[in-house]
Parts: structure tokens; C-alpha cells; sequence
DNA sequence: ATTATGTATGCTATAACATATCATTTTTAA
DNA sequence: TTAAAAATGATATGTTATAGCATACATAAT
């Protein structure tokens, strides 16, 4: 059973990742249609791509998989994507990487809390409603008002500590 | 007087800039000498300029700042610079805006918990050992070693609520 | 079916952010 | 005073992201 407010914790290396992306492209079209939104081939290329790497993925490494699979495309191609695959919540992006991960859960909006492990790169995602509450009680004091969170966490996940020297 | 864990709040509008400038230096420079650092002419300039701006500052503003000095500057000059900052803590770096924000308490390590004002782009500063804390029981449940935490709120602050619609 | 409309993509260019590398100067300490 | 280390100068290039206009495609109204 999943632990409690994660998202999606820490895969472990040998997962059926195919699964996942498989799982990840039914959601988000499944989520279009009751939106209305579109899901175009080159916005679910996008997604599938991001979702290949199973860890944040840069704009360039996926445009480059674009030019691969013999398609035109450009940075405004990829980047009108990811924007459209951000708007529905179907990928997060990491602001401290510059970087795009897929998101499991896009069904109700979120922003997400991210542990990312500097070593082997995995990110895992966190839904703690006691976090964004501590940091809107704190910012309401002040007299603000929040609009985005952005919540990063770099260090070791647990599999590589075990390796990891000290 | 200060509110609780707030390291630093939003400045009024008319606050006196120039000594929070001055602080800021004279704070750099004290604690350089107590760590056998050298604040050299060129990372004491950047330093003030960025604490000019008193909210984040791109390096590229930086650079052209340095520039209308009469220094020879290029990108490397101002991001060394920055580099020494961030190291010693005088500066923080915004990863969710690619800029670079002056801190009031270098003198003990902290990660900084920023408040982003979308509007007139002013940033508190939040030193609240209840995030953290929080943070980090939910990281170490799931086996995670932390080494740096990114957390940045965007939305309005109190003085640009009043004016916002809505 | 045809046309009008909005949405998505193609395409070129450039802006904005950041680092690698090697040479030179300055500082520090032997 | 000289050797080593630290800082800066200088050039080049790598990386990430957006502006702006043209074209193609999908949808809905006629």
C-alpha cells in the first residue's frame, strides 16, 4: 500500500515501467475528454516522452527525441506542449532542474512537493496536506496571499544512500 | 518588532534603502574578516548591487550594472562573483525566477523559505523551523537524506492585495 | 458541403541564463 | 623574493526559453 500523502514515491530500478506510462497516457486522455481538452499526437508524444525517462527531463532532451522520431520540431514546439501539459497538470515542472516530470495524479489539482535524489536522479512526490498548510498559515500572517508553492527537496534518495559513501 | 521567524518581511515602499544597503556590507564585510574571506572590491560591488535593487536581480542586470561602472565585465565575472555570495550566504539564489536575492542574516546557515510578490516582485524572507521541521520528518519517513530544501511561494503581498482586484 | 472561426503547429530568429577553458594579475605565505 | 594559490580577464560556447508571424487543422454555424 502506498504511503500516506505521497504521490508517487521513489520507483523501485526494476518497476514495469511501461506500465506507468501506459497508466499516465490513459489518465490524461481520459481526463481530456471529460475536459474537453485535446490531446493532440504531438502533446501525447510529449507526455509519453517525458514519462519514458521516469525522472525530470529537459525541453531539449525532448525535443531531441522529436527530431528522432523524424518529426519537424523546434523549441516552440516543445515548449507549447510542456505549457499545455502543465496546464492540465499531466507534468510537473522542477524549477530547481529546469526540468519536467511526469505527474500521476493529474486528475485534482495540485502543486506538488518533490523530493529529488541528486545521485540517481528519481524524483518522488509528496501531497502533505500538513505542509501546505504550515506554509499558508505563516504566509497569511503576513498578510499574503499565495497563488503557487514551489516545494523541492534535494538530497539521497533511501536506495542510494545504501551506496552512497557516508 | 520582528515578526517570529520572519528573517525578512516585505520593506514598506519608503523604508530607508540605503541602510539596509549599508547594513548589508557592513555585515558582509565583518563576517568575511572573521572567516578569512576576501570581499574584494568586485564581489563587494556585486553584492551592493544586488541589495540595490532590493529584490531579485537577474546576473545579466548585474552584468550590465558592472558595465555602466567602466569595469570590464563578461558573464563569468558577475556569476563568480555570485558564486562567492551564494557560498557564504549573503546572497540566495531564486530558482523559480533565475535570480538572485540579498540576504539580511548571512551569519548562520539556513536554506531561506522565500514569499514572492507577483506584483512588485518584493521577497520576505521566512526562517520557520516548523517548515523545515515538517519537511524533514516526512522526507526521513521515506528513507530520504536531505541536503537542500527549495521553497518559494509566489502570489501577493499585503500591500499589492490592497490594490489588486480581487 | 462550405465557409468562418478558433486552435494548434511550423518556422525563423533571438533573448535570457550559465559554464568551460586558458591567460594574466594579484594576494598570500614560504 | 620567490613559489603557490586565489582572483580576475578574456573568449567561446552551451543551455534554456520566448517573440512573432505564417500555415494547417478541427469545429461549428450556415
Amino acid at each position: 500500500m502506498p504511503e500516506k500523502n505521497v504521490l508517487s514515491n521513489f520507483r523501485p530500478r526494476d518497476h514495469n515501467h511501461k506500465a506507468c506510462i501506459d497508466r499516465a497516457l490513459k489518465t490524461a486522455s481520459t481526463v481530456c475528454r471529460e475536459r474537453g481538452l485535446r490531446l493532440t499526437p504531438l502533446r501525447r508524444r510529449v507526455l509519453e516522452l517525458v514519462w519514458q525517462q521516469h525522472m525530470p527531463v529537459g525541453a531539449y532532451v525532448l525535443l531531441d527525441a522529436l527530431r528522432k522520431d523524424g518529426r519537424r520540431a523546434d523549441p516552440p514546439t516543445v515548449y507549447r506542449a510542456l505549457e499545455f501539459l502543465l496546464g492540465t497538470g499531466f507534468v510537473h515542472r522542477i524549477e530547481s532542474l529546469n526540468a519536467y516530470v511526469g505527474c500521476g495524479q493529474p486528475e485534482h489539482k495540485h502543486s506538488g512537493q518533490f523530493l529529488i535524489c541528486g545521485n540517481c536522479n528519481r524524483v518522488a512526490e509528496l501531497e502533505d496536506p500538513a505542509i501546505s498548510h504550515i506554509i499558508n498559515e505563516k504566509a497569511h500572517g503576513l498578510g499574503f496571499r499565495i497563488s503557487q508553492q514551489t516545494i523541492e527537496v534535494t538530497g539521497l534518495c533511501g536506495e542510494c544512500r545504501e551506496y552512497a559513501v557516508s
